[in-house]
DNA sequence: TAATTCATTCCGGTTTTATCGAACTAAACT
DNA sequence: AGTTTAGTTCGATAAAACCGGAATGAATTA
């Protein structure tokens, strides 16, 4: 091997180092012995002709040749996925990183065909890897906006510019109240004085004043933008709350959820998938799209 | 070696039997035994789940998903190439911040020669950044002690453990009047009995009781610690101080400003370059040092 | 000062790789 | 059919890469 060949092995080394702060800490995400690490990395500089970093009790550093090196190693490697993918491609395989983001509790929804696609994805390529982030509504769009996510499945009203939205079912939403709480066992004839003095959790779909003509008594005083911190609103016994009837079921089973007269007290959202109009022209990020909307016909 | 892993010098190999036009005629451009070439040729083969060319008696020819890899290959060639002389620019080149304290109006004095260091070090490397800081006289030292600053240039009487002075060139400082001050158009015999009762500015290096031996009237009604200040102090006819000869020089020029008593009054007092013993290892500090020495040689 | 932590260096044994040459196969040319 | 050319396969071998452990060093913390 030529002193001026680069080796990709010492270069993710490296990168590693780097990124674990220190050799020590790079020992067991490289699963090598802090001696070999050692001697690849001064392997590396005597290759390069640099040092590249200050190491030692005192802390671990990057000169900056370092951290230029640092840099340019990231985009070689990226590189290096680019030419993998490009060439699994070429053989109708498909290969690279899908990074998708998702609205929590979806997974609750028997229609939800996320499961379904990354079997599918992951059948037709072996390299495809997943990176997959649940997080509230908001956060779905600004991370497919940003780039952080290539696509995102989630809620929306207020499209944003720049995405395309999809439509992939509908989301229905009643209203929970739980065991303790007064109108869970109440008079149906009681029920309209108790829902003036009810609490009612703000949730992200509730923020918006126009959402707000249900005539409920949004106080602001339990606010929670997950399903899941609803539900723990709701069943504390304090406090009623909106939430998707797929997620709600498992309590209502058990008798401890009960929905407050759902004809009147419900909303209906559709659930869209959410992509970028930049960076969906890769053949995993299109691939992606297709089968999920193929999921949904 | 993990299957999925690129190997660039497999690569290499592919290329050149690409360009070669057969196994056989690479054996001389890679100087290695035909069977050799060909277990590497189909080792890539078996890496990368893909036959890349036809080959045998019957000629050379590549296969579709063959042409793309060779393609793919010599642009990811061709960014490691790209990376190597990015390293290796970064060995030589100069790259970084550098932070300067350097004690105010020094612009003005035309031996100053932060701007041709500047320009020189900005020449041999476009990713070296400033960060200047004109500041007053204790200031520049504080910053370097501290590490705010990498550099300082100042003025200094009482060296400071820790630091390096390197004198740059000296600074003469004159006793000046403005236009409306009684000293401004007197009488040469008057010039004693005025001087006892007009009163002085208090700067830095008049902080010091020891400089204090001109025998003027310092009651500490003005203070100002930057030149900028004694100059606005001076000109309101109300106050007289020193200044350095090559920044009142404007007002003397203007006939608003008068040295009294040039060859009395004045102090010289040289102008240092002030660095660190700590931090002054990097090769960015080490080549401002050296430029801005070599500058006042 | 002692203990701790992080890193380097050296040692040796194991595994992997690179390489060559010889034997072999397959197609094409004579 | 025999020859030629191109490539493959198969050991064998030498080189290298790899790895962990012990000893050491250096700097920090107790």
């Amino acid at each position: 091997m030529q002193v001026h060949d680069v080796d990709l092995r010492l270069l993710r080394i490296f990168v590693a180092i780097v990124e674990c702060g220190g050799l020590a800490a790079a020992e067991s995400r490289l699963s090598i012995g802090r001696s070999t690490i050692s001697s690849h990395l001064s392997d590396l500089e005597v290759r390069l002709g640099i040092k590249l970093c200050k190491r030692g009790r005192s802390g671990f550093e990057l000169t900056e040749p370092g951290r230029i090196t640092y840099q340019a190693s990231l985009e070689l490697l990226q590189q290096c996925e680019a030419f993998a993918s490009t060439v699994a491609t070429s053989k109708n395989e498909l290969s690279g990183r899908v990074s998708l983001a998702i609205i929590d509790t979806l997974v609750s929804d028997p229609r939800c065909a996320v499961a379904h696609v990354i079997a599918e994805l992951k059948e037709r390529g072996s390299n495809v890897q997943f990176d997959i982030n649940v997080c509230e509504a908001r956060e779905v769009e600004t991370s497919v906006v940003n780039g952080r996510a290539l696509v995102g499945i989630g809620v929306s009203r207020h499209h944003l510019r720049g995405l395309d939205y999809y439509p992939l079912h509908d989301e229905t939403n009643y209203l929970y109240c739980a065991a303790g709480h007064p109108l869970f066992d109440c008079d149906p004839s009681a029920v309209s004085d108790l829902l003036a003095d009810a609490e009612v959790i703000t949730s992200n779909y509730m923020r918006d004043r126009e959402s707000r003509n249900d005539g409920l008594n949004y106080q602001n005083s339990a606010i929670a933008y997950h399903d899941e911190g609803i539900a723990h609103l709701i069943l504390s016994g304090k406090f009623i709350g909106y939430l998707p009837e797929h997620y709600a079921r498992h309590w209502v089973d058990k008798g401890v959820f009960k929905a407050i007269e759902p004809e009147v007290y419900r909303y209906t959202i559709p659930v869209v998938l959410i992509t970028s109009k930049n960076n969906s022209a890769s053949p995993l990020a299109q691939a992606l799209i297709e089968e999920m909307k193929r999921c949904h016909l």
